[in-house]
DNA sequence: TGAACATTTCGATCATGATCGAAGCGTTAC
DNA sequence: GTAACGCTTCGATCATGATCGAAATGTTCA
């Protein structure tokens, strides 16, 4: 029985070391890192970062670019980043009562990005005061915006008519390992993750994929979303 | 930084051998499966399988349940199958040229089980033959079922409505690793998988996840969805 | 109770791959 | 051209865990 056992063996083994999925990790906010920032973030010198690097992107999880002297390290595509994201859940999920639940740094479980959408507490919260207000239907398979949401997001300036090219959907459910709850993904989650970063609401923390809610982002968080937050 | 990188590594460790691999992917069609049985899939003797087995129950991706003396074993949540989905997506895709791409077995390829729905070339073109009727919309991150589709199926005697304590979406997409399409997943997804073993034009066969289209399901599969199989 | 069978536990062996020091390569800036 | 810097390659070492034979456990059935 041939079957894509093997592949997904070797695959798993490019992320079952802990500095690769760290890096990896590290990556699931879509930027860019050099390979010393990923070192850092790994633990381990430069030379072995180097190797780990190497190997990911040999196998096409990473896409490299050279900008000088430095080369940029980014996960190849939106579907690393969204097997990432269902390992995480699994992974955050560990039911034996030995372990402590994984201590998860407070900035990062307070909001973070997810690839290209809010995640977090934030991003929970953000997405429950949509459907409070019936703006949005969402669960753990599919997910869509109703007539007032859509109204809603068209009066915050964010526009949903799809690039040309893209079949992108619009509400995707994304489980958020932190919280244990979904939170809003697709086009319309990327969308409100980007205002939210145009009119400064967050601001990206300059190392980690967390981010930080500014005064004004409470303000407007509270106020024209209404989130519990 | 503390972030699950750690938790990842160790879950992508538990399916980076491939004894464990071959019996998570064997797995993947829901059922339960004796240790012995997994022992053969995974081509490794009783004892050895006994040991991988006895790490994934641990780590909670299997359920156990003992009948008499045998033990059966099977995927402990659904969350579980769609973390293999997603990176057997991703397995299925290695642009390394020097590296062939994974040789399936035809039967395999032909028609499988993906947990709880139909996929292979069978599942794509059940889900082609709808979105060419105007049944389906679906794209790669989400769908919806039309007005015609949910009257199409309910002549066919699927009941869509929703167990009174599910909350499982209609429709999903899910990326056919062997076809590198998209298929139809959720409940609606399920409930054809279901109607087709239940009307006989599908048989599981006895050791693997394919499944064989019957004389009737070919007829059945081609003139009452139409689909170019 | 004892025989048959499925599965697990124990113990020893062996292979894979993660690691870092040292050295080499490439790019940029002066 | 040459120095500085970021990154990679090479080589040697070391730890982890996959494997199976042998033996133990546990379940069913007569």
């Amino acid at each position: 029985m041939q079957s894509i056992a093997p592949e997904l063996a070797e695959l798993a083994g490019l992320i079952a070391d802990p500095g690769r999925a760290s890096i990896l990790s590290r990556l699931m906010d879509g930027r860019a890192q050099t390979a010393s920032e990923l070192a850092l973030v790994a633990g381990v010198t430069p030379q072995t970062a180097s190797w780990h690097l190497a190997r990911l992107a040999e196998r096409a999880l990473l896409k490299v670019e050279r900008r000088g002297p430095r080369r940029f390290y980014r996960l190849a595509t939106p579907l690393v980043a969204q097997m990432l994201e269902g390992m995480m859940t699994v992974a955050a999920i560990d039911p034996r009562p030995s372990r402590p639940p994984p201590r998860i740094d407070a900035e990062m479980r307070r909001a973070r990005t997810c690839y290209d959408h809010l995640a977090g507490e934030l991003g929970v919260a953000v997405t429950d005061a949509m459907r409070r207000h019936d703006h949005l239907n969402l669960d753990q398979e599919g997910g869509e915006l109703t007539a007032s949401g859509r109204a809603f997001l068209g009066d915050l300036g964010i526009d949903l008519h799809a690039p040309a090219r893209s079949r992108r959907v619009l509400c995707r459910p994304c489980l958020d390992w932190s919280e244990q709850r979904l939170h809003l993904a697709g086009r319309a989650g990327a969308a409100i993750a980007d205002l939210a970063l145009q009119r400064d609401w967050i601001r990206r923390r300059p190392q980690g994929r967390s981010v930080e809610i500014t005064a004004a982002g409470l303000v407007a968080f509270r106020d024209l979303f209404g989130a519990r937050i």
